[in-house]
DNA sequence: GCCAACGTTGGC
DNA sequence: GCCAACGTTGGC
């Protein structure tokens, strides 16, 4: 089993939205990643997988973990290329539970042990892989 | 609003 | 296949 880091802007979707919509029991699809490197993680991740659910822009901080309950398939809301066929690709996922506290950006910079994580190393990258000792580290500063 | 980092595009 | 130009993301 992996962990993984999915970003999203809590203007557009947030985790509050998250809890709602796996609430009534809808999966949410993680559509709209335009980039291959994070489809490639997508297409990595296995059933069960958990993901740290982090809000970008506003707030900068890890405020969830979420599940993965679907294995990529081809993101209904993109375009085919010119050869007719859909690159893209997006995992389905649902909430597990928020963080108690909330770890920000800058409490995970200020931690030398997590100086490596994707999430800063690779700050433009919206959906990175996570550590088994990272994963654990930042749950404990979550309150968990 | 600025800027660094990085991906993509297009000319050669 | 290289590289300059440009666009986008995301932190500050």
């Amino acid at each position: 089993m992996a962990y993984w880091l999915m970003k999203s802007e809590p203007d557009v979707f947030s985790f509050d939205d998250m809890v709602a919509k796996t609430k009534r029991g809808e999966p949410e699809q993680w559509h709209g990643v335009r980039n291959y490197t994070a489809r490639n993680n997508m297409m990595e991740m296995q059933l069960g997988d958990l993901a740290f659910f982090y809000h970008s822009n506003i707030g900068k901080e890890i405020v969830g973990i979420i599940k993965v309950i679907a294995l990529a398939h081809p993101d209904s809301t993109a375009e085919p290329n010119d050869k007719g066929k859909i690159v893209w690709q997006c995992v389905d996922v649902e909430a597990v539970k928020p963080l108690p506290k909330p770890v920000t950006l800058a409490e995970v910079k200020a931690t030398p042990e997590l100086a490596n994580l994707e999430l800063v190393r690779l700050s433009r990258l919206s959906v990175s892989r996570v550590g088994e000792d990272e994963w654990k580290l930042i749950c404990k500063m979550g309150g968990l």
